[in-house]
Order: structure tokens, then C-alpha cells, then sequence
DNA sequence: ATGAATATTGCATGCGCATTCACTAATGAT
DNA sequence: ATCATTAGTGAATGCGCATGCAATATTCAT
């Protein structure tokens, strides 16, 4: 059926040289003299070889040495969210450019992330990402034991000692309450994510915050479950009662877009005009003209490099410390968020 | 530093019983006394031990088998685009919940392919998916040699003899125009992706094949690079000439949105009082209230899950026979098609 | 040209596991 | 109870490669 493929000892054959000699041929560094390897890549160009990575992997499997697949693992969840979608394709062009390869784990709830880490670890990857789900005290553990960096993306957990990026969800939930009492609102609602989810909840505390140091609570809130959906039913639930809200937060802006939707064509509200709407995270669609929604921007770019950058220094060189980067979010004013009506 | 981590020989010890039994225990389906598996299995637990998966690949190696890694190859271009963000979250779950691992590579043009592709096959990974980009036969060659079976999704190369699933989009791209010009609009253009996309160069050719029967040509045509930024661009163009469409047709709902967009907010246009608009795809965005956007339905989950269906069977038996799979795209009536005014 | 230093080279080995083979224990039939 | 099965077991082996080591080829200084 499928033939053997072709190994580094058919190239020393052909080449009528030893396999170390093919095996130094690929290895960058490796002691072999210069007309020697272009014999042997010749003929291995002409043999159609390739290097077994897997075997490679094996056999740097050493006592000492640590064993190297060249490839990262990233854990992820709501792959199809605009703001992940976009953070993998970047994170993706950046380690390839490095040399790894991605092993992507999608999870449904972050219950699975164990499972998906111990999985990704049968497969020795040089190190993972997990992105926006926690990590449990105990995996944390068994990763620093085995030698395997982590970087928790968008997410950190207190008291735990792993590589983190993320946004400053407090400063950002603060900022957004800053702007929008500035504005002269005082009724102002929030729409947070999933219930318990720390993110939503950050970005909410930071909120609340800045409304307490003007004198003011929550006007009301709900949840929108980070879809567009969500967002729309949420304000729907929020826009039947008798007090309406001036102003609205939502803790993404697939919601914040539902909630556009939703008071357009069926409450029919104008933004701004009767009410201030915020987002956060500065997706592509949040900028298109026909939206122009005011959110908190996340430096996406600037964020994934750092993460690439700290997780490929980790993997290069385990014993270094732990870096916790945290970026500030940046209001990016359009037109959803206008002055409040003294009345 | 690393320390070594715990191999079968560990366990075999831990338990005093040999490396085969561990290594039977954690094979389904291998012979070995209940009690005993289950002996192991918890000593296993006790020490933490998982089995090395890039060992397993190796000694499934032999001259008989087929080295298994139970990884997939998935190369994928444009990831941050909606509706490759969706695939991949769909194929990403179906290929788990099957056992397989997803080995991710993105690409920027389709040149890069072949690197890919050489890259990937350096894991030996059990079968690749190749998403709207194209193989070469010089490639497909080398894959069938190699036993690894090919998915192309969203693609087909004439004459190759390789899996796919596809829309069907010259039938998709008939069923827009048949449906403006039921409408009765007569001044109907069209906006293609990248230049020289066969993807788009479908759509277009059953597209304009319509049209001609009823006896009409394409009104003006450009190119809008699948982005929301080209469609507007594109839209600013074609309605920028002294005669005007009265219908549009994208060869993508991003496309689309970017027509929409436009029109709303930079020329003062309304859809579909001052023109129609059909997009392709019906990505999430497309159904929102506030868009209402008129489009060919590609049915992603089925199709997505007859990939998976046949690329499994095909890792699982690779003497099966490429299977060739086409959709009809479905017609979503919103909000963006009126019947032209006789005037 | 000669010995010392250096650059190359091949041999042999092991990474962690699955699997074959030869063998022993358990089970069944009579 | 006896023999024929079958189930279960461990020792040994190899998957393809990188690398330590000892041996050889090359270069250099004199």
C-alpha cells in the first residue's frame, strides 16, 4: 500500500555517504564539510527526502536535552468570535515565522481545558497558549514540572506564576465610564458577557468604579453571553422597562453590534440620539462606516507579538522567569456616544 | 533543568509488570487481562504518566503500516475572514471529536502552498485540508505517493483526481442573476474577489451565462479583494460613472457589506430603494437586523461535515477512491432585492 | 617535509513506544 | 482428570534520526 517513505538512510545510500552525514546535512551548525552537504541535498532534492520531524523529535529526546517537537499548542475557545478569529491568524503567521508549527485546540467551556492541555502534551509541544480560559492551579503544575512554558492570553490568574499578556480590563471598564459621564449620562447600563466570566467581570468592576467615584451605581444590567444575539435580546430586556437607560456599556462589541441592531430595526431608537452605546475590543466591524461604534480598542497587534515573542524567549531558554505584560486600552471615539441631553 | 518526564518503563516498574503490558493497557483493543489493565492504568494515574504520542507515531512505523501521528493538516488563507473563521471552528471540533489532532498553517498567497504542504508532511500527518487555495498535480503526486489523503475545500482543480467539497459556484452565481433578473432589474454588475480567484471566476461565469439568457450583458464589473474595505472602494467606483447599476451582485457577503456600508454612508444611497444587493456566503453579519442582506446560503455545517466524513474514511482506508462533493448554494431572501421600477 | 592542531567522518547508540514471537496460565471439552 | 484451545505475558526488536566518540583526513606552522 502506502510505501515507506524515504528516509535519511536511502539519501546516504544514493549519496554513498552515512546517514550521520544526511542527518548533519539538515542540521544547521552540525559539523559537515560544505561540499559534502550540497552532495547530500542534491540528492536528497532529487529523492524527494524530507526530514522525519517526529523522529527528529524522538531522538532529542535525551537525558539531558529536552525534547523539542517544534511545535506550539493553543487552546481556544469561540474560534468564530471576529476577535479571536483575528488574534489566531496573527498569532499563527508570527510563530510559523519563528519555525513552530500550531497545534489548535478548540474547547467549548473552559471546563475542557485540562483535557485539551494533557492531550497537546502526549504531543511534547515546545510550549502553548491558552487563550481566554483559565488554567487550574494543578495543570499549572504538571506544565512547569514537564518544562512547558505557558502564556495565558487574555487572561490571568491570580497567585498563579505563568506568562501572561492581556488588556487591562479594569482600566478599560473605567475608561469607558470616564467618557460616558463625562457625556453628562446618568442612567447607564452594562452588558456584561458570560455569567462568572473574569473578564466580563473586570471590565465591569472598573466600570462600576469610576461610576462610584461620580456618585453613581449601575442603572441596570445584563448579560449577553459575548454573542451578537446575546447583546440583542439583552438590550431588548433592558429597553422594556419603564426607566430606560442614556448610556450603554457592553463588555464586547459583537454584542455592542447587537444591541445597534436590535434598537434600529426593532425598538426603533437612534444611537446616539437616544442613547450612548460603548463597545470594547475595536473588531473590524465595529469601525465600518455604517456602525461607527465608540469601543475601547484592544492593540491586538502589539499584544500578539508580545505574546510570541515572551513564549518563543521561554521555549529557547526554560529557566526564564515569567513575564506578566499588561496593555492599556484606547478609547477610539465614533459616533455612538454623544452628550446627554440636559433633560 | 526539565527533568525527564515519566515514560512506560516508569510505570512498568511502579506496577511490576513489563513495558509491553503498559503500553497494552493504554491500547484499545490489545491483550491483556482486565484486572491488570486497570492495575496500571492507576499506577499511571498516581505518576502522572500520559503516553508520548510522537513516540507512538514512531514505532507505528514499520515497514508494514502507515505511520499514524493522528494529526490533520489544515492550510487556510484569510482566517480572520468570517466565514473561514467559522469553518475552521466547525472542522476543528468534528476532526477532535473523531480523535485527530489539527495541525494549523497559514498561508498568504497560494504560492506558499507547497511549503505548507512540505511542512506539514515533515510531521507526517495522517491527511491535509487545503481551503480555498490551490494544489499543484506535482504536490497531489507526491501526496498520493506518500498516502496521505487531500481534502481541498472550497476549491477543485480540473483534472486532479483528489477530494473536495465544494459550492456549487457557477450554479450559485446563476441563481443571483436569475433572481435579478426575475426581479427586473437590466443594469446589473458584479464585483469579483481577488483577479484571477477561480472561486469568484465561477460565480462570475454562471452569473454572466444567466444573464446572457436573458438576453443581457454584465453593466460593469470590478474587483474587491474579498474585504470590506475593497467592496466599498468598489462600490464608490461603479456608481462614481454617469450610468448607474441597479443591481449588484458580490462574489462575497464581506464584499457586500461593503457595498452597504457605502452606499448608506457615503453616497446617500438606500438598498434596495436605489439598487439591489445579492451577496455570497450568508456569514452571521449578513443576517443582522441592520444589513437584512440578500445572499447565497452556503450550508457550512453539512458540508463541513461530509469533509470530515470523507477525509476520516479516507485516513482510515487509504485505498478508498477520492470522492467529489458538490452543494447547491440556497437563495436567502432579506432585504436587499426589490423589483426594479419600470422606469 | 614533519608533527601538531583542526576539520570531517562513520559507527554505534538511544529516544519511548507498539508489536512479534515464543512461551506460560487459564479455560474449555470430553 | 486429560488434552486442546485460548488468553495473557515478557523479552527483544525496530521505527528515523541526532549525537558522543574514536578514527581519519585535512590544514597549518615551522
Amino acid at each position: 500500500m502506502a510505501k515507506r517513505s524515504i528516509t535519511s538512510y536511502d539519501v546516504a545510500k544514493a549519496a554513498g555517504v552515512s546517514q550521520s552525514a544526511v542527518s548533519r546535512a539538515f542540521s544547521p551548525g552540525a559539523p559537515i564539510s560544505k561540499k559534502k552537504r550540497q552532495l547530500i541535498l542534491n540528492v536528497a532534492k532529487d529523492l524527494g527526502y524530507q526530514p522525519n520531524a517526529i523522529a527528529r523529535s524522538m531522538s532529542t529526546a535525551r537525558k539531558d536535552t529536552h525534547q523539542r517537537s517544534g511545535m506550539v499548542g493553543v487552546i481556544v475557545t469561540r474560534l468564530q468570535d471576529p476577535f479571536f478569529a483575528q488574534t489566531i491568524a496573527d498569532f499563527s503567521r508570527l510563530i510559523q515565522a519563528q519555525g513552530w508549527q500550531m497545534l489548535l485546540f478548540t474547547v467549548d467551556g473552559e471546563g475542557d481545558v485540562n483535557t485539551a492541555l494533557n492531550t497537546l502534551m502526549q504531543y511534547k509541544i515546545d510550549g502553548v497558549v491558552i487563550l481566554s480560559a483559565i488554567l487550574s492551579e494543578q495543570m499549572a503544575k504538571v506544565c512547569r514540572a514537564q518544562g512547558i512554558p505557558v502564556m495565558l492570553y487574555n487572561r490571568s490568574v491570580e497567585g498563579l506564576d505563568v506568562n501572561h499578556v492581556q488588556i487591562h480590563n479594569h482600566d478599560g471598564g473605567r475608561l469607558a465610564a470616564d467618557f460616558l459621564v463625562e457625556a453628562g449620562h446618568r442612567r447607564i447600563a452594562f452588558i456584561g458577557g458570560e455569567d462568572g466570566d473574569a473578564t466580563s467581570a473586570a471590565r465591569e468592576a472598573g466600570f462600576v468604579e469610576r461610576l462610584a467615584e461620580a456618585g453613581l451605581s449601575l442603572f441596570s444590567r445584563e448579560s449577553g453571553n459575548y454573542t451578537f444575539e446575546g447583546g440583542a435580546e439583552a438590550a431588548l430586556r433592558l429597553f422594556s422597562r419603564s426607566e430606560r437607560p442614556d448610556a450603554v456599556f457592553c463588555a464586547s462589541d459583537v454584542m455592542a453590534l447587537g444591541v445597534m441592531h436590535a434598537a434600529r430595526t426593532e425598538m426603533g431608537l437612534e444611537i446616539p440620539d437616544d442613547f450612548s452605546l460603548i463597545g470594547f475590543d475595536d473588531i473590524p466591524a465595529a469601525g465600518w462606516p455604517g456602525h461607527g461604534l465608540t469601543t475601547i480598542r484592544q492593540p491586538v497587534g502589539r499584544m500578539i507579538s508580545e505574546a510570541v515573542e515572551c513564549l518563543v524567549s521561554n521555549m529557547r531558554d526554560t529557566s526564564l522567569a515569567p513575564s506578566k505584560q499588561r496593555f492599556e486600552g484606547q478609547l477610539i471615539l465614533r459616533k455612538t456616544v454623544k452628550r446627554a441631553q440636559p433633560g
